[in-house]
DNA sequence: CGCGCCATTAGCCTTTGGTCGAATCCCGGC
DNA sequence: GCCGGGATTCGACCAAAGGCTAATGGCGCG
C-alpha cells in the first residue's frame, strides 16, 4: 500500500456526493494527503496551475465548463507529470481505451465499489495502469482527427481553453465575455488564437474540432 | 423466401463495391426487382422524392454529406412507408439500437456475409425487425436531446435539409450557396427557416444539435 | 381555380464574428 | 534591477451572419 506524506491529490468531479466518496477513498490509501477539490472547469484549473506539484488527478468527465477528453488532453499535455485517473459514469470499454489514448493512467467506473476505487488509486500511485477488471488496454488507437484535434488543444493558454469550451456550447462571444468578466474585444482575440492553433478558420469548425473528443452519452438507465 | 415482382429498392452507398454487393444481394432475395442508387445526400434524396412507392432502403450511414443518423431520422419521417436499412461499417451493438430508435427497421454490418445480408433482406421485407445474430434490439431508449433533435429536423424541408447538413461541415453561406448554385440571399432565407424549426438562435447551436445524431467513429482496425 | 407551401431573390439594416495592431502585465532569466 | 516573450487585454475596422419585408414562380390539393 502506497503511504505517501505531504502528498497533494487533486479531485475534480461536480458531483459532491460522489466527490466525498473520493476524497474518502484517497484519504485511506494516502493517509495524511492534501486533496484540492474541483467541481468546475475554472475551479480545475486553479487547482492545477497551483497545484504544479500534485501527485495524482482525479477527473470527472462531464463537469460544468467541459465534456469529454478535452480537459484531459490539455492537462496531459501541459502538466505531463500529473498522473490523471479519468472517473466517469461511462463504462464503455471504447471510452476506456480512449481515455488512456489521451493520457490517462487509469478509469475508475462510477458504479465501482470502494475496493475497486481504492485499489486503482494505489496502482496508478505505483506507477501503473489500472482499468476495470476485464477490460483490456489495447485497442485500436485514436481516430486520427481525435489525435489531432487533441494535440492542438493542448497548445492553447487556459484562457483560450476555457473560451473554446464555451464556443462550444453555441455561446455568442458577448456572452462569453460577460461570464469570464472581460470585453468582447479580448475574446475575439482569444477566439482568433484558438483558430490559428486549431487550424480552423471559423467558430462552427472549432466546435466540430472540439466535438471529435466528445463522448456519446450513453442512454439514460438509471430512474 | 420474399419474391416480389416490380418492386423498387433504392441502395445509398457512397462505396461503388459495397454498392454494387448489396444490389447483387438484392437480385437474389427479389428478383425482377428494380434498383435506384445513390451515392450521396443529394442523389439520395432525388432517388426517395422520385421512388415515393419504393418497398426498401438500404441505407449507410456516413455518405458524402451526411453523416450519422440525421438522414435516417429525415427520411423516416417524411417517407414512413419506407422501411429502411441501415448498413454500415459500424458494428456497435448501441449504435444499431440508435438505428432502430430513428426508426430502421434492420441494421447490417459490412462484416455480414453475403447470405446474411440477404436474410436480412427477406426479414425486412416480410415486416420484421433484422439485427446481426446476439445483438439485443432493446435498450435504453434515445437521450432525450437526441430525440428532439431528431424530431426537429424531420421538419426540414429537403433543402433545408441539405444546407443544415453543410452548416455542419462549417461551411460559410457563400460557400453553400456556390455549392447549390443559389443566391447567398437563398441560403439566409433556409438558414433563418432552419434555426426557427431547430429552436436554435445561431449556426454554432444548430451544428451542436445536428451532432447529437452522430456516430462515434471507432478505432481504425483494418489496414 | 385559388390557397398554401416551398424555393428563390433582392434590399436594407442590425448584430456578430473575425483580423490587425498595440498597449499592458506577468514571470523567469541575466 | 533590467530585458524578453508570452499571455491578456482592448479598440478600430471590415466581413459575415441574421432579421425583416416584399416579390416572383412552381406545385399539389380541395
Amino acid at each position: 500500500m502506497a503511504t505517501e506524506a505531504n502528498s497533494t491529490v487533486i479531485v475534480a468531479d461536480d458531483h459532491p456526493l460522489f466527490r466525498d466518496a473520493l476524497i474518502h477513498a484517497v484519504g485511506k490509501v494516502m493517509p495524511g494527503s492534501a486533496v484540492v477539490e474541483a467541481e468546475s472547469l475554472e475551479s480545475l484549473q486553479q487547482a492545477v496551475e497551483a497545484n504544479s506539484g500534485a501527485d495524482l488527478l482525479l477527473l470527472d468527465l462531464n463537469m460544468p465548463g467541459v465534456s469529454g477528453f478535452s480537459a484531459l488532453a490539455w492537462i496531459r499535455q501541459n502538466h505531463a507529470s500529473l498522473p490523471t485517473v479519468v472517473v466517469s459514469a461511462i463504462d464503455d470499454p471504447a471510452v476506456m481505451r480512449r481515455a488512456l489514448e489521451h493520457g490517462a493512467s487509469g478509469f475508475i467506473p462510477k458504479s465501482s465499489s470502494i475496493s475497486a476505487i481504492e485499489a486503482a488509486i494505489d496502482a496508478v500511485l505505483e506507477g501503473e495502469v489500472w482499468l476495470p477488471e476485464g477490460i483490456d488496454p489495447d485497442g485500436g488507437g485514436l481516430e486520427s482527427g481525435e489525435a489531432d484535434a487533441a494535440a492542438n488543444l493542448s497548445t492553447l493558454t487556459p484562457h483560450q481553453f476555457r473560451v473554446l469550451m464555451m464556443l462550444g456550447e453555441g455561446l455568442l462571444n458577448k456572452q462569453i465575455a460577460y461570464e469570464l468578466g472581460v470585453s468582447e474585444a479580448t475574446i475575439k482575440a482569444h477566439v482568433t488564437a484558438i483558430f490559428r492553433k486549431m487550424g480552423v478558420s471559423n467558430r462552427t469548425q472549432a466546435v466540430l474540432a472540439v466535438q471529435q473528443l466528445a463522448v456519446a452519452e450513453p442512454a439514460l438507465l438509471d430512474g
